[in-house]
RNA sequence: GCCCUCGUAGCUCAGAUGGAUAGAGCAACGGAUUUCUAAUCCGUCGGUCGCAGGUUCGAGUCCUGCCGAGGGUGCCA
C-alpha cells in the first residue's frame, strides 16, 4: 500500500514548529505523541491567543488523570519560550499560546526577503498527474465544465508551487458517441456553404440538431407521459420525422468509426482539429495550459491488448455476453467490452492508467471529475489494484453539480444551458460596466486599452473565484449575478487590494525593488498590524490545508481573511503619513508583503492581478 | 429495491480529524472621504444548525430512526 501523503509534515510553518515542540513534551506524558499533535492549531478566537493545543482532554481519558493536571505537566515540559509567551491553561484544559512579537517580526523579515514568501519547498517531492477539464470536444461547453477546469488548474499550480512534480493531462473525450452524432448529422443535414464559412459553428449546429432529434423521438415514444414536448428546432424536427430511430443510426456511425471505416475515419480526422481549436479558444481566455492532451482516441488501439491481458490473467471473464471484471465489494462488475465487441470508457481509463504508470511513474493521480462518477472511479481504482497498480494513490477529486436557477441539474445533453463563451463575455462586460462607473470619479482616467485589460482580468477572475471559493463537494446554484459579483468575498476584492498597494507606490514615487532590498525592520505598532503579520505568516499553513484534502476553497478563504485584515489596517493606519520614518517603512513592508502574498495566492488559483482598477 | 450525497440567517454559502459564546458574503437599515483609489471601512438587524432519540466532560460535526431534496445503480461518458 502507498504511504498516505501528509502535506502538513513537509515545510516548517509556525504551526509545524509549535507542533514539533509539543511533540517532545507529549512524549514525556504518553507513548503516542503523534496521535495528538494534530489537535494543535490556530486559536478559534483571538481572545484565546494565537494558537491553541486541545490535547489535554483526550489525553485525560487515555491516562485516567484530570485534564488540567495533564495540561500543567505539558506546559512545564514544553520548550517554547523563544517563540511564545508563557502558555495559559483555560477551561477544561485548553492550552493557549501567544507568539512573542520579536519572534513574529523575525519570521516576517525572513518571509519578506524570500521570493517564496516564507513557504519552503517540500522535502519529499512527489510526482502528481492531475487529470482535469476533460471535455467532450465537438459538444458545446457550458458552465458545468468550468468546475473541473478551474479546480484542477488550481490544484496543479498549488502542488507545483510547494515543490512537487506535476504533470497535467487533459483527457479529452474525442472518440465518443458525439462524433457519431456529428458524422450522422454531416451526412444528413450538412450545408456546404455554412460548413465552409465556419466549420465549428456548423458542426455545433449539426450536433444540436441530432441531439434534439433523438430526444424528440424518445419523448414521442414515451408519449403522453409528459405533456410538454421538448424544444426542437425545425431542422431537427424535419430530421426526426424523416429518419427512424436516429439513436441507433448514430451508434452505428460510431461503431463504424471505431471499426476503422475509412469514410468515417476521414471525417473524424477532418473534424477533430477544428473541434480542438475551438476549445483552445476557451482555454486561452481562461489562461489555462496543459502539459498533455491525450484524449480517448490516443488510447484506442491499445484497448484490445488491455482486454486480452485482463482475460489472460483471469481478471476478466464473460458474463451475459460482455467481458467483465468482478470486484470484491461491488454488486455489479466493471464491463470492459460490450457484447457487440465495443470498448467502454472503463477500458480506456485502464489503458490510460497503464500509459501514465509506464511513462510518468506518478505517485499520485488526481481525477478532477463530477461526483456522479464516484462509483465508476471506485471500480476503476479497485480494478487497477488487482491489475497490479497497487502502489499508486489514485484519487477521485469529486465536485458537486452545477444546478440551474431552478435548483435542478443542467441537462448536459440538450445544450440549451448557458454556454461558456456567453458566460465569459458577460463576465467581462459586467466588469467593464462597473469599471466605467467607478472611473468617472477618478482623477486619472484609464485609457481604452487599460480598461479592456482590467475588465478581462477582473471578469475572468470573478468567474474562477466564484467556483474556487466554494467547497468543491457541494452542488451550487448557478446565477450570473453571483458568479460575476464584484464586491464582498470575490476575486475583485483581492485584486483591488493589490491595486491599492500599487497605488501607494505610485503616490509615493517609490521604487519597489529598493523597498524590498532595504533592511527590514517591522514594527507591530497596533493590534491590527500584529494581526496582519500573523496572517501573512500563515500562507504556508493555508497551502498545507489545501493539499490535505485538495480543497482550493481553503486558499480562497485564507486570502479573503487576510484581505479583510489588510483593509482594516489600511483604513486605520496611515502608511505614507505614518508618525515616524521607521513606522512608515514598516507599514510599506507590510503592504508589500500582503500584496505579494495575495498576488501569489491568486496566481495559484489561476487568477491574475492588475496595477490599477 | 440497493448504494451514495446533501438539509446551517430572508438569499448564496463557510464550518476536515468532536472543543470555549455557530461564521462570512449578499440583501435591508444607519454611519465614515479637507489625508495612501468608497470595487473600501465601521455599526445594526438577522439562527430550535430538517425533526426525534442516542454516545460523552463537550455534538452543526459521530450513531440510529424519521421527513425532505438530489445523484448513482450490467453493456452512455
Amino acid at each position: 500500500m502507498f504511504v498516505h501523503f501528509l502535506a502538513n509534515e513537509t515545510y516548517m510553518t509556525v504551526l509545524l514548529e509549535i507542533r514539533r515542540r509539543f511533540r517532545q513534551a507529549l512524549a514525556t506524558v504518553c507513548d503516542a505523541p503523534d496521535e495528538f499533535t494534530g489537535l494543535i492549531g490556530p486559536a478559534q478566537d483571538p481572545r484565546f491567543g494565537d494558537y491553541q493545543a486541545n490535547v489535554a482532554m483526550p489525553l485525560a481519558k487515555r491516562l485516567a488523570q484530570p485534564p488540567r493536571k495533564i495540561a500543567d505537566a505539558l506546559v512545564a515540559a514544553v520548550q517554547l519560550d523563544d517563540l511564545c509567551h508563557p502558555p495559559e491553561i483555560a477551561g477544561p484544559g485548553f492550552i493557549n499560546l501567544r507568539l512573542r512579537d520579536d519572534w513574529v517580526v523575525q519570521r516576517l523579515g525572513q518571509a519578506a526577503r524570500d521570493p517564496r514568501l516564507g513557504v519552503d519547498p517540500v522535502n519529499n517531492p512527489r510526482t502528481f498527474v492531475v487529470d482535469f477539464s476533460s471535455p467532450n470536444v465537438a459538444k458545446p461547453m457550458h458552465v458545468g465544465h468550468i468546475r473541473s477546469t478551474v479546480i484542477g488548474d488550481a490544484l496543479a499550480k498549488t502542488l507545483r508551487f510547494v515543490g512537487h512534480r506535476v504533470i497535467t493531462d487533459n483527457h479529452l473525450g474525442d472518440w465518443g458517441t458525439q462524433f457519431g452524432m456529428i458524422i450522422f448529422g454531416y451526412k444528413h443535414l450538412r450545408n456546404d456553404d455554412a460548413y465552409r464559412r465556419n466549420p465549428i459553428e456548423h458542426l455545433s449546429s449539426l450536433y444540436r440538431w441530432v441531439r434534439q432529434a433523438i430526444d424528440w423521438q424518445q419523448a414521442k415514444q414515451q408519449a403522453a407521459a409528459r405533456e410538454e414536448p421538448p424544444k426542437i428546432d425545425p431542422v431537427a424536427k424535419a430530421l426526426a420525422e424523416r429518419v427512424e430511430n436516429i439513436e441507433e443510426a448514430v451508434l452505428a456511425e460510431t461503431a463504424k468509426l471505431h471499426a476503422g471505416d475509412s469514410e468515417n475515419l476521414q471525417l473524424w480526422r477532418e473534424f477533430l482539429p477544428a473541434c480542438r481549436a475551438d476549445i483552445q479558444c476557451i482555454y486561452q481566455r481562461l489562461d489555462i495550459q496543459f502539459d498533455h492532451e491525450l484524449g480517448e482516441s490516443f488510447y484506442h488501439n491499445r484497448l484490445p491488448h488491455i482486454v486480452e491481458d485482463l482475460r489472460r490473467r483471469g481478471l476478466a471473464r464473460e458474463s451475459e455476453g460482455a467481458l467483465c471484471v468482478f470486484l470484491d465489494g461491488f454488486e455489479t462488475p466493471m464491463i470492459v467490452q460490450k457484447k457487440d465487441g465495443a470498448f467502454l470508457y472503463s477500458t480506456s481509463d485502464l489503458a490510460t492508467i497503464e500509459y501514465r504508470m509506464t511513462h510518468w511513474q506518478p505517485d499520485v493521480v488526481l481525477y478532477v471529475v463530477d461526483h456522479r462518477q464516484h462509483e465508476h472511479f471506485e471500480k476503476l481504482f479497485a480494478a487497477a489494484r488487482v491489475w497490479g497498480y497497487d502502489r499508486v494513490d489514485l484519487r477521485h477529486i469529486s465536485f458537486g453539480t452545477v444546478l440551474g436557477e431552478d435548483g435542478r441539474p443542467f441537462k448536459t445533453r440538450s445544450g440549451d444551458t448557458v454556454g461558456l463563451e456567453e458566460l465569459l463575455d458577460e463576465a467581462e462586460q459586467r466588469a467593464m460596466t462597473v469599471l466605467q462607473q467607478v472611473a468617472e470619479e477618478r482623477e486619472s482616467p484609464l485609457n481604452a486599452a487599460q480598461q479592456a485589460l482590467i475588465a478581462r482580468v477582473v471578469g475572468i477572475g470573478a468567474l474562477k473565484y466564484a467556483d474556487l471559493s466554494q467547497n468543491r463537494q457541494t452542488d451550487y446554484k448557478f446565477s450570473f449575478s453571483k458568479m460575476l459579483e464584484l464586491k464582498g468575498n470575490t476575486a475583485t476584492y483581492l485584486q483591488y487590494l493589490y491595486a491599492r498597494v500599487q497605488g501607494i507606490y505610485r503616490k509615493a514615487g517609490l521604487n519597489v525593488e529598493a523597498l524590498r532590498n532595504a533592511a527590514v525592520e517591522f514594527d507591530l505598532a497596533t493590534d491590527i498590524e500584529r494581526q496582519l503579520a500573523l496572517g501573512l505568516l500563515r500562507f504556508g499553513e493555508a497551502l498545507d490545508d489545501v493539499l490535505l484534502d485538495y480543497r482550493p476553497n481553503i486558499l480562497a478563504q485564507y486570502l479573503f481573511d487576510l484581505a479583510q485584515t489588510f483593509f482594516k489596517f489600511y483604513n486605520q493606519c496611515s502608511v505614507l503619513q505614518a508618525e515616524t520614518a521607521a513606522l512608515r517603512q514598516s507599514r510599506l513592508q507590510l503592504c508589500d508583503l500582503t500584496a505579494r502574498v495575495v498576488r501569489q495566492g491568486l496566481a495559484l488559483l489561476g487568477i491574475d492581478v492588475v496595477d490599477q482598477m
